[in-house]
DNA sequence: CTGTTAGCGCCTTCAG
DNA sequence: CTGAAGGCGCTAACAG
């Protein structure tokens, strides 16, 4: 480990004769430098390949030039995605992330939000996933200054940037679709009472059916706090009701789904020609299924470039001491058929 | 934006009436300090919820508990699952993780490693995908002291820590295997040039051949750049050969089995009756089709967490100023049976 | 055991 | 237009 050293700022301007505080603002493009200066430094900083310690340059102005990302998991497809497109604008832009992520408790959430905060990141996208008994933390990390993005849920009480995806129009508008084309008899398989997206998305199928005048059938809605209960969920319901009972059958998300295209299969029940199945996401795996799931589509990828976009625009108002206006951008999901509904 | 302040050591200091550097050795149990003041210290840092600049530390120390993570892109969930390993163990060991991508060129390859290095990161995993005209960046990095680790691949011009997953020989056993099963018409479908894992994978299936003395049957290799060519090269094998000529199909990888197991499906032969099919990787997509996939397993969770402990260790020998052994660790790969194979 | 001092690399007043 | 000096928050000699 031959610890070769870094040329600095005073090692330029030793090698050029100058002092330091010039060859810094040569370097920034400040206006009272000559481009003849400019122009020598900037050419000799090549040469000596300099690079700016981004570490003294965010301990002096408090910006380093990441943003932070924090996750509940690594569980789903659907964080990586998003990912995907935070990482093409923050990277375009010379952005480094830095993701955390909350494992499964309030309290390490909050502690990846705090740690982030001492890095003096530009701004966190967060998927907060705990209701907290205090969130002052997160009021906090505000007032500090760096702005917080939400993704996937809105907090009432916080005032800040979201990207949420619409999920119950895409339900509701999906749901109501099919009761048009005679579907009747609707079954919703319902996600984990601890995830907010499982709310909307089972008001979307209650509200359709209401607004077309269909009763709602209790029995008709499984509630499954994770995918492994999505079998037994089903095969209760058809001791009760058999498959001519029932047209169609949503899901909370496509790994319900599919836990259901499993059981269908193993009571010989055809899909889509016995019943529709319908799951929620468009997790890649949907393509791979057979039947190919269809299901509604929820832009990841975009939702991240979005959140990215809204997060740097008030980074920037923030930095020029404009004041801003927060937004919620409610992105559009809507039903892709494939092969698994008719 | 209101800007509030956190708490340095100076504040601290100054509440206490001490010094300083008295308030920092105590909070770092420095071994001369009295333990009243130390506990009086950590009381106050308590109380004032003071949180030390690791900006600053890292100014100062040269080291800022950070490793970088850089991939060459974010499409396959290989990516995602060997960078859940990493989290767990880092996040651990307090830890942040600042991700990169090499995006599409050998120059942002580069670049990316240059910006990690450039914040002082302790350590960099880095999945390299291409091949460097001057590979010398790579042990500039070195030689400023920040541990490279290299991720599933091998360069032998450069020293260094590697986790590779055995990928010949899990191909070759299992291929083996096949064989003395009575499998004699075994066809590959090989991966892209540019990716190392592609030569390691089809080397397996040729040696295995070999090994039992079977021919190999140039046909029956065929060459796919991406997933998208495997239906087409498979159509025109099966110009040439009926599917009675075959009796095991192994594949780069499960996105490349996925579809060639799609092509089979409508030509009407079945999987595994008509002919065996394998996979390898286990992604989890390989549980999502039907016949569930039966694959190779390469163990990306494990990985990234051998990576880690192996990353982490070097950084602490050096850190001790110890000597440092550097090692390649292999990680198995094993067949796992599902459904498509018999 | 504790205080003093210097400096990591950079930016930013304040003077020329 | 450029130089000198101070300081961001922290640690690490060097002195007591």
């Amino acid at each position: 480990m031959k610890k070769s050293r870094k040329s600095t700022l005073t090692d330029l301007a030793k090698a050029i004769g100058m002092n330091v505080s010039t060859v810094s603002r040569a370097l920034n493009d400040h206006p009272k430098i000559s481009n003849k200066t400019k122009a020598k430094v900037k050419a000799l900083a090549e040469k000596m390949d300099y690079k700016p310690n981004p570490l003294a340059q965010g301990l002096k102005k408090q910006d380093t030039k990441t943003i932070g990302v924090i996750f509940p998991t690594f569980d789903t497809n659907f964080f990586f995605r998003v990912l995907k497109g935070i990482e093409k604008v923050m990277h375009d832009k010379g952005y480094q992330i830095i993701i955390s992520t909350a494992g499964n408790s309030a309290a390490q959430e909050k502690e990846a939000c705090q740690a982030l905060s001492s890095y003096h990141v530009g701004g966190i996208i967060i998927f907060l996933s705990y209701d907290h008994e205090d969130p002052s933390f997160l009021i906090d990390i505000q007032d500090e200054g760096i702005p917080l993005l939400f993704m996937d849920r809105i907090y009432e009480e916080i005032d800040a940037n979201y990207v949420v995806s619409d999920d119950f129009k895409g339900m509701f508008e999906t749901v109501s679709d099919f009761i048009d084309k005679g579907c009747k008899n609707i079954v919703h398989i319902k996600g984990s009472e601890e995830v907010s997206t499982s709310f909307s998305r089972l008001q979307g199928y209650q509200e359709a059916l209401k607004e077309k005048g269909i009763e709602v059938n209790p029995d008709f809605i499984i509630k499954c706090e994770h995918e492994s209960e999505v079998k037994s969920g089903l095969r209760n319901l058809l001791r009760k009701y058999t498959i001519e009972d029932i047209d169609l059958i949503t899901c909370f998300n496509d790994y319900y789904a599919f836990q259901a295209l499993e059981l269908l299969k193993e009571k010989n029940i055809s899909v889509p020609d016995d019943v529709s199945l319908l799951g929620f996401a468009n997790d890649p795996l949907s393509t791979y299924t057979s039947p190919k799931l269809s299901t509604i589509n929820q832009p990841a990828e975009h939702m991240g470039v979005q959140a990215s976009y809204l997060l740097l625009d008030e980074m920037d108002k923030n930095r020029k001491g404009e004041n801003y206006q927060y937004q919620t951008s409610m992105v559009n999901t809507f039903y892709l058929k494939r092969e698994s509904t008719k």
